[in-house]
DNA sequence: CGTGTTATTGATAGATTTCAATCAATGTGG
DNA sequence: CCACATTGATTGAAATCTATCAATAACACG
């Protein structure tokens, strides 16, 4: 039974707890921080919590948009396809990331669990009511946009712009800047293990490059000792202000 | 006198006109749309019309972002560099567009006018008051930059992915789609004559290309009959079908 | 431990860039 | 009014970066 229930690829997690979202770990990180405790509850009752397993599409490019997401745990890819397959990651969706801004009535890309995701799911009239009822949390909403919109920009100069090993090099740093003491600019001898959810595929569908160059790449950074590989899904970040320099185009 | 202020690159249009945003010619296609006629002389009490000449960086990277833009005419490129000069150019800005959407304190792009253009600038703390008294005019700022966030995902795809031919289909087709007749699709036989008022510089920095490519593509259309070039300034698009299947990558 | 998946490494090919020359359009000054 | 310079666009030839093709290697997992 409980076999059952894990391979099932997307599982409502059954709660009727009026106090889910006060002991959100993700609330910090999430656009519910801007409500206050008082009216979590409003929010709880509006949202329903979805276990997502890994390797699982739960927003399909195209399909009409019924729903909003803010993911709480894990990790999920963001991307397009063109017919022929050729795929773009837009993006990596990890705690505190709200998905579906899309006004439009279909999603405008797909989303796929990297690994296990929980996300709690709010229908359109639902997050349009609180919306209406909490003006917070639609200036919450579009100052997220407004930031997603930058990363955006900088994504675009790395995709038309920079060479493979700078769009590397820019990978790395902001992976390394997502890590929680990472608020400031590491010193140039501290390590950083960032942790790669993705596998080098969604890298290079990531950055616009191939598997075999994303491979190579590191492994030349591994050679002028920017960084350790100690296994697959993690990177030691050895000269930080190195990359960085990389990263813009200043080597 | 009148070929000093000519030359200036800047001009503060004098006017303390209160009907200035009820005859703004601009006012359908902007966010200004959602504010009734009544409460419209409240909103052109706290913009300030200036006229861009061309060529003007009106928007530097890196500035404090102080004000907020919405073009009312003419035509601007928004875009990035790395300090070596590499350009990418992240869009451009027409009637309707409105800019400076970051909330962070300093702008994440430049901006400068391709022809002479016209702006209503609005300094933050205004704004902010502005979106405090009209909800609606919040809303439909989430809802744009909803809108820009997809096109930005579309742009990351064709940045990507997509081959120089691929991506100059692309762009030709979106040319064409802003064109007021066509809220449809035009048909294959019916001539579409799309205005550019970028160089090829420009685009080639838009598509992530150089301006060779962009010169040596647009050649190879026409010798297969896709499109005409009356002059440098314009295409008529004589295929349209055919260059959308190219765009997205279907032939 | 096989076995399949993922990653690495090598050799070659190809698309686009770079370098270079020419052409066209526009403007300027003598 | 016409040489001349300037800017933008086109076209050609060569170079380069990255992709593609191919073969191992490393790893995870049952």
């Amino acid at each position: 039974m409980t076999a059952m229930i894990r391979s099932r690829p997307l599982v409502i997690d059954a709660h009727r707890d009026r106090n889910v979202c006060l002991h959100c770990q993700a609330r910090p990180f999430s656009v519910c921080s801007v409500i206050s405790d008082a009216d979590l509850e409003r929010l709880g009752a509006a949202a329903v919590t979805v276990t997502v397993q890994p390797g699982h599409t739960f927003i399909q490019e195209g399909d009409p948009a019924e729903h909003f997401f803010n993911v709480t745990a894990g990790t999920a890819k963001l991307f397009k396809l063109l017919p022929d397959g050729r795929r773009q990651v837009t993006g990596f969706a990890a705690i505190g990331y709200f998905l579906g801004l899309a006004v439009s009535s279909s999603y405008a890309f797909s989303a796929e669990a990297l690994d296990t995701v929980r996300i709690c799911r709010f229908n359109r009239p639902k997050l349009r009511a609180l919306l209406d009822d909490f003006p917070a949390l639609e200036k919450k909403l579009l100052e997220v946009a407004s930031n997603e919109l930058v990363v955006a920009q900088e994504q675009m100069l790395l995709l038309g712009r920079k060479t493979a090993r700078e769009r590397l090099a820019s990978f790395l740093i902001a992976r390394a800047n997502l890590l929680p003491h990472c608020a400031g600019h590491a010193p140039d001898g501290a390590k950083e293990r960032i942790h790669l959810p993705m596998t080098r595929s969604d890298i290079a569908d990531y950055l616009g490059l191939t598997i075999e160059t994303i491979s190579r790449t590191l492994s030349r950074f591994k050679a002028e000792q920017l960084i350790e590989i100690p296994n697959n899904a993690e990177i030691v970040v050895l000269k930080h202000e190195t990359l960085d320099n990389i990263a813009t185009g200043m080597t």
